[in-house]
DNA sequence: TAACTTTACTTAACACTGTTAATTATACAG
DNA sequence: CTGTATAATTAACAGTGTTAAGTAAAGTTA
């Protein structure tokens, strides 16, 4: 037999032969200035093909994200971890975030502000990997508070205060590539420090 | 003669009302949503008339944002800025921006997020409107510096720092309105007050 | 008042968009 | 070889931003 699994490997092929060509357009065009029939050209089929691999051009955008996702995951999780210095450890996650984030501006912008526009809140629910990620930060400030190099703090709002700051700085060094900033490296460690002094114990 | 001057007057009025209804058409639809065909419904105008008042699409956001960029300099500028206590200032200020970002979500995405994007850095040059609101926060700054309430630290970096916080908080709070956040108000005290306490003397 | 000019606006059109329905080609099973 | 499921295509729809050409109204001058 084998025909069908050959068949099956073929059509997983296309999908990610379309998820490629549409990241790569979407990241290099933006997203509203990609068209499906654009995407087709790209891949050397008709444009209602996609549909039939796609749910539609938001679907295209919310898989293209969650690759994206994956690979910050990837990112974070292959620092070293050594939790004899859980604040190194935060402070090293904190810059790798926001240096994912402007070693792939446009993914990161699909992922943190194009996507929510377009598939409201999905992304972040139960399970999925922006949660995962949101988990990797919440372990380490638990560490933090665990060790004691934090004062008693709330695990989950200084969580989300951190992630807070990192995307904040990340999308202004993004979105407003002409202001004048303050050396970038310095900026972003001012940032990450800041933060991190103010929670010490 | 007057009928120059009238007619002025109501060229003035039409753009005015050109404005308007974009401004509510965007805030409400979003920015893609919104065709020049709806915002000429609303008017009561053919579409092709709103090129008489504006370059483009685009050059109507600008002026959409740029009356944004006013609307949140006189926020700022309207708390009571008693010298005494420079870090209150700062702590009400940084509370005054998240609220006015929560309050006109749409307003603030179109105006720190969607138009950098749509018109490349523009908004914050020489003499601009977003030029005054940064200038505040740097004044802000500044005086505990000088007040030594802060300790030495760079002006215009801490400024910058200070901002990429509040950015922050204020965009994950719009665009991920499903996320478990702890309590909304604790959760922006927390990002204001951990700054502000990385920055102390 | 009549003819001319400027201004304000509209109509028609172009090339493009996401998406659906109907249609054709292809590969498989019996 | 025939019938059937699958894959991909063509044609079409209603909508988009924008430009060029045309029209109607107002102002100016004789």
């Amino acid at each position: 037999m084998g025909t069908k699994e050959r068949r099956a490997r073929e059509k997983e092929q296309l999908q990610r032969q379309i998820l490629s060509a549409a990241r790569e357009l979407f990241v290099n065009e933006g997203y509203e200035n990609v068209s499906m029939r654009k995407i087709a050209d790209k891949i050397e089929y008709s444009p209602t093909a996609i549909y039939l691999y796609f749910k539609d051009k938001a679907d295209l955008l919310d898989s293209v994200c969650k690759e994206t996702l994956l690979s910050l995951l990837n990112t974070l999780e292959l620092l070293n971890r050594d939790k004899s210095n859980p604040i190194e450890t935060l402070r090293k996650s904190g810059r790798a975030y926001v240096e994912f984030g402007l070693q792939y501006p446009q993914d990161y912008k699909l992922t943190f502000v194009i996507r929510p526009q377009f598939q409201q809140g999905l992304g972040l629910g139960e399970g999925s990997v922006g949660e995962r990620v949101f988990n990797y930060l919440r372990a380490m400030v638990s560490e933090c508070v665990r060790q004691q190099a934090f004062r008693q703090v709330d695990v989950e709002t200084t969580g989300q205060a951190l992630w807070s700051a990192v995307h904040g700085v990340t999308l202004l060094l993004i979105d407003f590539p002409d202001f004048p900033w303050t050396e970038k490296d310095k900026l972003i460690d001012t940032v990450i420090d800041t933060m991190i002094e103010g929670l010490k114990a």
